[in-house]
DNA sequence: GATGCCATGTGAAATAATTCACAATGTTAA
DNA sequence: TTAACATTGTGAATTATTTCACATGGCATC
């Protein structure tokens, strides 16, 4: 199985990539690309090994051709929807953040249980009470969660979203979940991110 | 040297421990501590190995003295300052994020470039203008950066940061900075994220 | 006391991730 | 046509990280 740490790289490459395809660049090689994704050019040859995509010894890779590649190996064939829970700041900022940038991903509705929160369009998305939440999910076939709650309302949140069905949860809450196993939950800890910076910086790495 | 993940760790320990701290918890065993931070209970000794804390076989780790041997590890004797570069959505989730999280760590300034944005105070953190920043870091000592920016503005703000003497950057912007190697980076890659999300709750891990 | 129990701390082993290094391949230039 | 060159794809080596497993030691119980 592919490691979760080749799939953000591999994520990331058809980032940098498309936005080379829009500035007219055709094609790439190894060390290029790494140059731009920050990383070795054998590492960007194995990623590429595992999603099945040949370039050329004199050409590199073809950045369009490649690019449908990572898509036919990352993207699901139809679209995934996804439902935010935690209409704070950073739920907010989130909305924004995502909107119209994958086709493939979505965010279909947002959630949360204060009141004067509910029954908006915050950057194309419609928010509701967290009471509907299994219903708003099972009508949109929603799969996938963005947990942006306190952490004291964390887990409950993650709870109610595998109930309803969710299959894997980015959680920004600052506390790990305790879910079954299958479902597949990403951490981002912003806290232990700058604390992270702040201890290398002084130390060095 | 020790790894980036084990710091990263580390700090979620130390969050978790002063909750349990505070709830009137006294002790807790490597598993207990395990089965809350998500992780093994070899790799909690490990960890904990590494900052030179002892626990004892019969009581287990004495939570107030860990913590405060966790914080003799990771943080620095004085606090250190941060500055915030990009005062958008995410860059206000983050101001309110981290206000008062963290004492060792305080965000002391904010910077943007619309005129609209500067001479307020934002979560208790003035706002001032990007052409300002070399002077306010040096006035205030600023060591640390988080990047809040647009991908287009991301590493000319770094650049800027890195001029004004920042040795570590928290950069949530969607591409990788190029920096000289003696700056510790740290990306946050949401989109990368949620990507991952996806494609292991469709095929499993 | 002596004995059993349980958790720690840590070498050693296992596993995972990255890098090395080179055969294979196609292109350019003479 | 042939030689020189640069890059790919990948087995093997290396390095990093995690887990195993057990000697050690303190406490409770008999």
């Amino acid at each position: 199985m592919i490691s979760d740490k080749a799939i953000a790289r591999i994520s990331l490459y058809r980032r940098l990539l498309m936005d080379l395809h829009k500035e007219g660049r055709e094609a790439i090689f190894s060390h290029d690309l790494a140059a731009i994704a920050g990383g070795s050019a054998a590492q960007v040859r194995r990623d590429l090994m595992a999603i099945g995509y040949s370039g050329s010894p004199t050409k590199g890779y073809i950045i369009d051709e490649l690019v449908r590649s990572i898509s036919d190996f990352l993207d699901c064939a139809r679209h995934q929807n996804v439902a935010l829970i935690g209409i704070g700041n950073l739920g907010r900022a989130i909305l924004a953040y995502f909107t119209n940038r994958r086709p493939n991903l979505k965010i279909v509705a947002a959630f949360d249980n204060d009141e004067h929160k509910v029954n908006r369009v915050i950057h194309g998305c419609r928010c509701y009470h967290t009471d509907d939440l299994e219903k708003i999910l099972q009508e949109n076939d929603v799969k996938l969660g963005i947990l942006t709650v306190s952490a004291s309302g964390a887990q409950g949140a993650a709870e109610k979203l595998v109930d309803a069905g969710v299959k894997g949860i980015l959680n920004f809450a600052p506390i790990p979940l305790k879910l079954p196993r299958k479902i597949y939950v990403e951490n981002v800890d912003m806290s232990a991110s700058i604390e992270k910076v702040a201890f290398f910086a002084r130390k060095g790495k």
